[in-house]
DNA sequence: AATTGCTGTCACAAATCTATCATAATCGGA
DNA sequence: TCCGATTATGATAGATTTGTGACAGCAATT
């Protein structure tokens, strides 16, 4: 569901909050001192940041604002009883909320929604992607890919290939297909669906395979993913 | 957790920002016009006030002036699409933020939210910043930056730059667009994004490259940072 | 009143896509 | 294996779509 940052210089914290984050469905990196976090805050876009204040190179209140000043990625801190408590109550650094240690992982994991949830204005949404073996279809950018290589699709071969692929494993008649992909409206010859789905093959490569004819009927993706 | 005044003379708006302002939890106090707002705000402390401008008795603007007399408490104004874009704009009357109807409860809410933090925050206002190699781009100051120099962008490339970038990494279809950046009350044509999008290349120089044209669809701003 | 700057529209050129056709290849059943 | 039916492919003319420069109407500023 989300992606977390998880920054603190304890292997052994890491590994117990990443193991209930994962629990929970959520992706997680991790980041040993304050300086490795602000490099993977500047590289990818986290849900969440979780800073723990004591670490070596660059301590978690620098972070945080180092962060801020080019992200506004949500910011947990992790502090032990008693330290810097008034910058922490304060949140004069920027951060969203705070939990002290020594902490139940299921505490901060609570937090961690109720700050997402807070923090989520439609920006965060996940893009919907599909890969089968080295095809990947991203359904919200709007592109495709063979093995890392962007393609380069038409109008109609995206449409066609978007279609297919979301009705994967159904066998599509021409008929289907000219009224769904074409529209109601479209009045030209059926063999027009072969040319295009001629091209699409050509340009999916070896992942024309996913691109099955049936005889006498029209076509379907077929494919596991 | 917060106090929110709401004056609007529209009971239909006042009904809509409680009922999700009530849902976060926060308390809600209406007023019908910038007379009672300003009244109601002298006898109790908000932690924001939220000012419709078009109101009788006393508009926004002047019930904004008129609080800032006596307390420092944030304002958001609400304000129809183009009305006074400049003084809302420039924040002359001090105004902390405002939102441009027809908006989104939830965004409303989620500025209320950014508004109070950034003022509980020892005023140490963190600036909005994103940027893509050197295309830099400030949402708080609203400017631009390419390699460092800023950029000199009309009103409209600005939104739609910070509409596209806002959106990175997602398909946008003119339709889209058109309602996300003109509003939904505009009629013209579709080609005013082209030349729009033109005009906004044509300033962003190398950086024109994240602009991705999608045949047949729209367009997208398309980067990893 | 004149100037400047912004917006939306238009027209044309350039780029790109699409549907169709002709021909080749393939399939499935007799 | 052969034959007719169906599908694959290459070529291409015509249709769409986008990029761009020009311009008129406005609004703000001088």
């Amino acid at each position: 569901m989300y992606k977390i940052l998880i920054a603190d210089d304890e292997q052994k914290i890491r590994e117990v909050l990443r193991e209930y984050a994962e629990y929970e469905g959520h992706t997680v990196v991790e980041a040993v001192d304050g300086m490795q976090a602000v490099e993977l805050a500047r590289q990818e876009d986290f849900d969440i940041i979780i800073l723990d204040i004591m670490m070596p190179r660059l301590d978690g209140f620098s972070a945080c604002k180092e962060i801020r000043k080019f992200k506004q990625t949500p910011v947990l801190m992790l502090s032990a009883r008693g330290e810097e408590y008034d910058k922490l109550f304060g949140f004069e650094i920027g951060a969203d909320d705070y939990v002290v240690k020594p902490f139940s992982p299921k505490e901060v994991l609570a937090r961690i929604n109720a700050i997402i949830k807070r923090n989520k204005t439609s920006d965060t949404a996940q893009a919907e992607i599909v890969s089968f073996e080295g095809l990947e279809i991203n359904f919200t950018s709007r592109d495709v890919k063979i093995d890392g290589v962007k393609a380069n699709l038409t109008p109609k071969e995206y449409d066609l290939l978007f279609y297919l692929v979301r009705n994967k494993n159904i066998a599509l008649s021409r008929n289907k297909l000219l009224e769904e992909v074409w529209g109601y409206d479209f009045f030209g010859d059926d063999r027009t669906i072969d040319t295009h789905i001629k091209m699409l093959r050509n340009n999916l490569g070896v992942y024309r395979k996913f691109i099955v004819t049936l005889r006498g009927m029209g076509y379907k993706f077929e494919a596991e993913g």
